[in-house]
RNA sequence: GCCGGGAUGGCGGAAUCGGUAGACGCAGCGGAUUCAAAAUCCGCCGCCGCAAGGUGUGAGGGUUCGAGUCCCUCUCCCGGCACCA
C-alpha cells in the first residue's frame, strides 16, 4: 500500500495535501462502496437528503458529519455499512429562482446538485455515490406515480374540497410561508381562503397503527414519539346531533370529548363554510358580510388559533338532544370546517375558549360541574372549570353526582337510545392533501374524462413526464397554461380528455427515498429484494433536523406501511422504516445590525464585524470592519439569509480543510443541541489537529517501535495506560451508545495532554506507540483524512479505514487504591485514599479517623454515616 | 393559542443511574522562546473575600444524609402547527 503522506513525514500539518491524498486513496480503493453481503451484520446509516438550494449550509455539514462518524465507526466495528446520498429536488425555491433569474427550475436544480455534490466530496464523507439520485428525474418519480395509481384503485387516495390561501391579485395559491401578515408576499393583496378540489391520502386509515407502533420504536427520542402521539391525537368522545328546531328532520352533528358537560350547552358554533351558515346568510346580509370576513386571511393553524375570536348569531335554532331546549346556532371564526364536523357544542362554563366567547357576546354561562373546595364565579376563568379529572355533574338532572367517565357513559347511552349519537374514537390527524397548484413537482397521474370521470394513468403510459422548458411567472399554475401538457385522450374511452395539472406535495418524494437507495438502478420495479437486506429491522440510524419530528417522519412511516400493504416487500416484515433516530439541533450564530429607515434593520454578517472585549473577555461592543463604526449586537439565532448571519462552509474548508470543519462541528456541542458558530472555536479545532500531527511527527521522527504488549510498568506509565484504556472504553461508548461526540473528543484531548508529559524511555516509547495508534484510530471517524495519513506513518503499510476499532484492555483498568470524597452534612470537606476492595465499615472507620472529619465533628458523635461505594462518605452531625 | 424542548463561568459546553459542579475547548491574564511579532510551550482562571471561609447550575418553593439531576409554581428563549423543506 502507498504511504499516503510520502516517504518522509511532513513536519507541518498541511490539510490541503493530506485531504486530497486521502480522498484519492478512498476513490481508488472504492472504500465507501456498499455491496450486499450476508456474512456480515449490516448497518444502514442514513442522513436526511438535502434540498439542492445552491450550496451547502452549516446545518448540512453538521448533519452529514454526524452520519459519517457513525458510518465509519460501525465499519471499524465490523459492520457492512451503507451510507447513501441523494437530492430532494422538487420544491418551491426552484420556482422562485426561475421568477427571479429567468433560469428554468430544472437547469437551476441540476447545477446546484453538481456544486453541492462537489462540496460533499470535498468534506470526505464515505458516501456510496453509485446509489445517488435526484427525485426530479422521471426514473424516480415514475414509481411515485405508479404507487399513486395503485393507492387510488384501493381507495386510499380520494378527492374532496380543501381550503387553500388564495391571492386574488396574482390568481394563485400561496404556501403558508408566502402569506405574510395576511397578505400575499409578491402582490401584497389580502389573502382569502378558497375551497378547491384536491387529492387526499387516507392517512387516517392508518392512525391507529401509526399510534400503536410508536411503542415499537425504543430507538427514537421520547420527545419525538410524544409529539407524534399528540399530533395523531386519539380521543374518545361522543358524536351526536342537535335536531333543527324547524321540525325539518335535519340534524346538526358535533363531536365532543366533554359529553359530561352537555347539560351546560348554551349555544352551538359552526364554521363559516358550514352549510347551515351559508343557508342562514342567504337572507341575512349582515351575516353574509361576516362570513366573507371570516374567509379573509390565511389557513395556517397558528394564525387562526391566535386571532381574535369573533362570532355572529345565525337566527337558526336547534333542539338540545336531551332537554329539547332551544339553542341558537352561531358562526364562529375559530371553528374549522376541516376538523371533525365543522361544528361544536359550546359549554362556556367548562371550556376556556367558549367562556371568553360567551363573556364577549353576553351569552349564558351555566355551571354543570362542581369540584370540592372550589367556588364557581363568572368573574374570570379558573383552571378547574375545564379539568375533567376533578369534580362531578351538577344542575344536570339525572346525571348529578356522576364523575367524568360515568357521566359520559350515561349520556352517550341516552343519546344512543334516541338515535341521536354514540361514543366515537376521533383523531386529530387529518387526511393528507397532496395536490399542489405548482409546476416543479411530480405530476399527479390522473386524466379527467367527461364520460369516464377521473381515470388513473395506466402503467404503460407512465411516467407522466414533467415538461422542463416552461415559463414561470408566479401567477397561476404553469402546467394549466400548457395545452401540449394537459390535452390528452381518455385511456378508457379514447375521447379527448384533460390531464390533471396539479403536482404532488414534495413530502411525497421524501416519504420513500430511503427505500429506493437499496435499489436505485431497478427500472422494472419501485423496490426489490435488496430492500430486504438493507432495511431488515429498519434503517439502523436516521439523522436529521428536529424540525422534521412530525410531518416528514410521520409521512415516511405512513408510506412504509402503504408500500407494505401494496405488497412491495414480499415476505419481508417491514412495518417501521427507521429503527433509530437522532434529531440534530440547529446551527446558530450571533447577529449584528444597524437601524435603518422605517424601523427596519440592516443585518450585518458576523464575518464583517469586530467584537471588542473588556479585560475579562466580556464583549463590550462591536464595530463594522469596513468603517470602524459601531454596530448593534443582536441575539444568537438560527443561521439564515434574512438575518445575514450565515457562515459559508466553503470558506471554512478553503481556509482550514475538511477535517477542521468536521472536528469543530462535532466538538462544539452534542448532536441534539443547537450549535453556536464560533470563529475562535474553529481555530481551536485546527490547533488540536496541528498538535496531534506534531506529537505523531515527533514520535515517528524518533523512530517507530512495536506497540506495548506486556511487562512491568512504573507508576506514571501504568497510570497513563489506565487512562488510555479508560479513554478507549469511553470513546466506544460515546460513539456507539451515547452518540455524543464532543465528550469523545474531549477524552482524547485529555489523553494527549497526559501523553505530552510522558518521559522519554524505551518503555515509554512502546506505550506512546500504543497510545498514538489508538488515538488516531479513535479520531478516524471524525477526522478521517489526517488520521488516514498519521496511521500510515505509525504503521507503515496499514490502512486506518480498514482497521478495527481499538478495544479496552481490562487488565490495564485495574486500580489498587481509590480516592473517596469526604462530606460533613453534605458539604465537601476533604478526601481519603482507601484500597479499592475496602469493606464498608473499614471505609467508615477511615473516614471518621481522618483529620478533617475530626475537626468538623468537634468531639460530637456522628448522627449518621452514609457510605457510597467508590464515591464518597457523608457524615451527618 | 396548542404540542414538544431548553436555560450551568466572559463564551461553547462537561457532570451517563440522586453522590467531588464547571471536564475539554475558546476568550482572558502571567511567564518562557523571539531583535520583535506570529506560531509554539508552561502556568493561572466561577463569584465575593487579604485570608479563614462563604456562595453558586433562569426565579421561587419542596422531597432527601445529599439536588444541575426528582416534584410543584413561574419567567424567558427555541422547534413544530398540516402548502418552507
Amino acid at each position: 500500500m502507498q504511504r499516503i503522506s510520502g516517504p518522509h513525514m511532513q513536519e507541518k500539518y498541511q490539510p490541503a495535501e493530506v485531504e486530497l491524498a486521502a480522498q484519492q486513496h478512498w476513490v481508488k480503493t472504492q472504500a465507501a462502496r456498499a455491496v450486499e453481503d450476508t456474512t456480515k451484520p449490516k448497518y444502514y446509516c442514513l442522513s436526511m437528503f438535502p434540498y439542492p438550494s445552491g450550496k451547502l449550509h452549516m446545518g448540512h455539514v453538521r448533519n452529514y458529519t454526524i452520519g459519517d462518524v457513525l458510518t465509519r465507526f460501525h465499519k471499524m466495528q465490523g459492520y457492512n455499512v451503507l451510507q447513501p446520498m441523494g437530492w430532494d429536488a422538487f420544491g418551491m425555491p426552484a420556482e422562485n429562482a426561475a421568477i427571479q433569474n429567468k433560469v428554468p427550475p430544472a437547469k437551476w436544480t441540476y447545477a446546484n446538485i453538481d456544486y453541492m455534490r462537489s462540496q460533499l466530496q470535498r468534506l470526505g464523507f464515505a458516501i456510496d455515490w453509485e446509489r445517488e439520485f435526484a427525485t426530479c428525474t422521471p426514473e424516480y418519480y415514475r414509481w411515485e406515480q405508479w404507487l399513486f395509481t395503485r393507492l387510488y384503485e384501493k381507495g386510499l387516495i380520494y378527492k374532496k374540497l380543501g381550503t387553500v390561501n388564495w391571492d386574488p391579485v396574482d390568481h394563485t395559491v400561496l404556501a403558508n410561508e408566502q402569506v405574510i401578515d395576511g397578505r400575499g408576499w409578491r402582490s401584497g393583496a389580502l389573502v382569502e381562503k378558497r375551497e378547491i378540489p384536491m387529492y387526499y391520502m387516507k392517512i387516517t386509515a392508518y392512525a391507529e397503527e401509526l399510534l400503536a407502533d410508536l411503542d415499537q420504536l425504543p430507538g427514537w427520542p421520547e420527545q419525538v414519539r410524544l409529539m407524534q402521539k399528540n399530533w395523531i391525537g386519539k380521543s374518545t368522545g361522543v358524536r351526536f346531533a342537535f335536531p333543527l328546531a324547524d321540525n325539518s328532520n335535519e340534524k346538526l352533528w358535533v363531536f365532543t370529548t366533554r359529553a359530561d358537560t352537555i347539560m351546560g350547552v348554551t349555544f352551538v358554533a359552526v364554521a363559516a363554510e358550514h352549510p347551515l351558515a351559508t343557508r342562514a346568510a342567504a337572507n341575512n346580509p349582515e351575516l353574509a358580510a361576516f362570513i366573507e370576513e371570516c374567509k379573509k386571511g390565511g389557513v395556517a393553524e397558528a394564525d387562526i388559533a391566535t386571532m381574535e375570536k369573533k362570532g355572529m348569531p345565525t337566527g337558526i335554532f336547534v333542539q338540545h338532544p336531551l332537554t329539547g331546549e332551544q339553542v341558537e346556532v352561531w358562526v364562529g371564526n375559530y371553528v374549522l370546517m376541516g376538523y371533525g364536523e365543522g361544528a361544536v357544542m359550546a359549554v362556556p362554563a367548562h371550556d376556556e375558549r367558549d367562556f371568553a366567547f360567551a363573556k364577549k357576546y353576553n351569552l349564558a354561562i351555566k355551571q354543570v360541574i362542581a369540584a370540592e373546595g372550589e367556588t364557581f364565579s363568572l368573574d374570570g376563568w379558573q383552571e378547574w372549570y375545564g379539568d375533567k379529572s376533578r369534580g362531578t355533574c351538577v344542575n344536570s338532572g339525572k346525571y348529578d353526582g356522576l364523575a367524568y367517565e360515568a357521566a359520559v357513559d350515561a349520556i352517550a347511552a341516552d343519546l344512543a337510545a334516541k338515535g341521536l349519537g354514540e361514543k366515537k374514537v376521533q383523531f386529530r390527524l387529518r387526511d393528507w392533501g397532496i395536490s399542489r397548484q405548482r409546476y416543479w413537482g411530480c405530476p399527479i397521474p390522473v386524466i379527467h374524462c367527461e364520460s369516464c370521470g377521473d381515470v388513473p394513468v395506466p402503467d404503460d403510459q407512465l411516467p407522466v413526464v414533467l415538461p422542463e422548458n416552461v415559463e414561470i411567472t408566479g401567477a397561476g399554475s404553469p402546467l394549466a397554461k400548457m395545452p401540449e401538457f394537459y390535452e390528452c385522450t381518455c385511456p378508457k374511452c379514447g375521447k379527448p380528455a384533460r390531464r390533471e395539472t396539479d403536482t404532488m406535495d414534495t413530502f411525497v418524494e421524501s416519504s420513500w427515498y430511503f427505500l429506493r437507495y437499496a435499489c436505485p438502478d431497478n427500472t422494472q420495479a419501485m423496490v426489490d429484494e435488496r430492500v430486504a437486506y438493507w432495511c431488515k429491522g429498519g434503517i439502523d440510524q436516521y439523522i436529521g433536523g428536529i424540525e422534521h419530528a412530525i410531518l416528514h417522519l410521520l409521512y415516511s412511516r405512513f408510506f412504509t406501511k402503504l408500500m407494505r400493504d401494496v405488497g412491495l416487500f414480499g415476505e419481508q416484515k417491514l412495518d417501521e422504516p427507521f429503527a433509530n433516530l437522532l434529531t440534530q439541533g440547529m446551527v446558530v450564530a450571533p447577529t449584528f445590525y444597524r437601524d435603518a429607515e422605517g424601523g427596519k434593520k440592516d443585518w450585518i454578517n458576523p464575518a464583517d464585524v469586530d467584537v471588542t472585549t473588556d479585560e475579562r473577555g466580556r464583549p463590550t461592543g462591536a464595530t463594522l470592519k469596513a468603517d470602524g463604526q459601531p454596530v448593534v449586537i443582536g441575539g444568537t439565532e438560527k443561521m439564515s439569509k434574512s438575518k445575514n448571519n450565515g457562515v459559508d462552509p466553503q470558506s471554512l474548508m478553503d481556509e482550514y480543510g475538511a477535517d477542521t470543519a468536521r472536528l469543530f462541528m462535532m466538538f462544539a456541542a452534542p448532536p441534539d443541541q443547537s450549535l453556536e458558530w464560533s470563529d475562535a472555536g474553529v481555530e481551536g479545532a485546527f490547533r488540536f489537529l496541528k498538535r496531534l500531527w506534531k506529537l505523531s511527527h515527533d514520535h515517528v521522527a524518533a523512530g517507530i517501535v512495536p506497540a506495548y504488549s506486556g511487562g512491568e510498568l512504573d507508576g506514571v506509565l501504568k497510570d497513563f495506560r489506565r487512562q488510555l484504556h479508560q479513554t478507549i472504553g469511553k470513546v466506544s461508548d460515546d460513539y456507539g451508545r451515547r452518540k455524543q461526540f464532543n465528550t469523545a473528543i474531549a477524552a482524547v484531548m485529555e489523553l494527549l495532554n497526559a501523553f505530552a508529559k510522558l518521559p522519554d524511555s524505551p518503555e515509554a516509547r512502546s506505550v506512546k506507540q500504543e497510545a498514538l495508534e489508538a488515538a488516531v484510530l479513535m479520531l478516524f471517524p471524525i477526522v478521517p483524512h489526517a488520521c488516514q495519513a498519521l496511521y500510515a506513518e505509525l504503521k507503515p503499510g496499514c490502512d486506518a479505514g480498514q482497521a478495527t476499532f481499538p478495544k479496552a484492555d481490562a487488565a490495564a483498568l485495574v486500580q489498587s487504591e481509590i480516592e473517596l470524597m469526604l462530606q460533613v452534612n453534605g458539604k465537601l470537606r476533604g478526601s481519603i485514599k482507601v484500597p479499592a476492595d475496602a469493606a464498608k465499615d473499614a471505609i467508615e472507620a477511615a473516614a471518621l479517623a481522618s483529620e478533617t472529619v475530626q475537626k468538623h465533628l468537634d468531639g460530637q458523635a456522628p448522627k449518621k454515616v452514609v457510605v457510597v461505594p467508590g464515591r464518597l462518605v457523608n457524615i451527618v452531625v
